[in-house]
DNA sequence: TATACGTGGTC
DNA sequence: TGACCAAGTAT
């Protein structure tokens, strides 16, 4: 490993003095419940406290420990989690929460491996849950330690590559309070959030600045090195929001795909942008509006530009009245209007509902 | 190892 | 305004 990993300045006194008097007081550090701090460990993976924050208050509200929550229905759970995303989180705490019950006879696990084994819990999530919740050794490494780290050592190794992982992973464990890991994980997390930011970073106040090779340098923001380069994809969304008198239409996804288990109104994908006259081939060549009679179309579409990290959606809502009942089938179920609130949807079919709802208000106002 | 998985904020 | 980022995990 690198020389200077032979000499290692000790950082847990500032940084536990810097913690103690800049942290913010947030509900799950007032517990060393395991159940609470798991919960919000998920919630924030790759989410800001001040987006999981209300979800987290009425998440832990409905489900206040591991035996409610694996007795709901998953759909319930999703209904508490719907518009924060990455919804595997979701599916696989509920999963997670039955296996605590079937595996760990409903008490939640005390050791690093057991705690890994749960769905949706990896290295760090494993770490932190140790750490919080019974003062375990182990070290946290996420992206506010990439960033203080790589920053603190100038370190150049990218982050997100393998040799990368390891090297920053030893750092941490050696860095690591020993005696004293909840906090100094803690100290060492809200650092990065609150002084140690990707961009301008606010080094004065911050209580490593006189160790800090980036600071040293003035090359913070050159910190940490990244490799990989995300390529945006498009996808085309075609949404059918068929309505006969108070009946809409919806359907459940399924596939291994993005919003899985979440639901949504008829759907044509299509590999390009296309139009109503070209979508309407492709309806009744699909058969999918079989026997439905006249389709009426509803104003005029409402499109939507859905920027995903790693992906584009290219979406239009058609609004249609049919004359005629379609027949429930696996793929559909039939739902009333005002009983859509009961299902999950993701945040772009949330907004269209919003767009219409205001749309039929405005209709009423004037 | 690279890619997929959401949403909201920032410059 | 497109690109990047935020308490990562699974495949």
């Amino acid at each position: 490993m690198a020389d200077f990993m032979d000499n290692i300045p000790s950082i847990s006194q500032p940084l536990i003095r810097w913690y103690e008097q800049n942290k913010r007081e947030l509900p799950w550090r007032e517990t060393k419940d395991p159940y609470i701090i798991w919960i919000s460990e998920i919630i924030l993976q790759q989410t800001r406290v001040v987006q999981g924050y209300d979800y987290f208050v009425r998440f832990v509200s409905r489900f206040p420990d591991v035996k409610v929550l694996a007795e709901a229905s998953e759909d319930e759970v999703m209904k508490y989690w719907e518009g924060l995303g990455y919804y595997s989180r979701a599916r696989n705490l509920h999963a997670a929460a039955k296996q605590i019950m079937a595996d760990f006879g409903g008490k939640f696990p005390d050791t690093y491996t057991g705690i890994l084994s749960l769905k949706g819990v990896g290295e760090y999530t494993a770490a932190a849950i140790c750490s919080f919740s019974y003062d375990m050794p182990f070290a946290v490494l996420d992206g506010n330690v990439y960033r203080v780290l790589s920053r603190l050592f100038a370190l150049e190794t990218p982050i997100d590559s393998s040799v990368g992982k390891k090297q920053f992973s030893e750092l941490a464990g050696i860095l690591l309070d020993r005696k004293h890991a909840a906090i100094y994980n803690q100290a060492i997390m809200e650092l990065g959030a609150l002084q140690c930011m990707p961009r301008s970073p606010k080094c004065e106040g911050c209580p490593l600045s006189d160790k800090c090779m980036a600071r040293a340098r003035n090359e913070m923001e050159k910190y940490p090195v990244k490799q990989g380069k995300t390529v945006v994809k498009p996808r085309y969304f075609n949404y059918l929001h068929i309505s006969f008198g108070d009946i809409t239409w919806i359907h459940r996804r399924t596939a291994n795909d993005i919003w899985r288990n979440l639901y949504e109104f008829v759907l044509i994908e299509t590999d390009r942008d296309v139009t109503f006259e070209q979508l309407q081939e492709n309806i009744f060549y699909c058969n999918l509006m079989d026997g439905v009679g006249r389709i009426e179309l509803k104003g005029f579409p409402i499109v939507r530009k859905h920027v995903l990290s790693h992906r584009i959606i290219y979406a239009r809502f058609y609004t249609l009245s049919i004359e005629r009942e379609l027949p429930e089938t696996e793929d559909y179920i039939r739902v009333p209007a005002g009983h859509l609130s009961d299902y999950a949807f993701s945040r772009l079919t949330l907004d269209y509902l919003d767009e219409i709802n205001r749309q039929k208000l405005d209709n009423t106002l004037f």
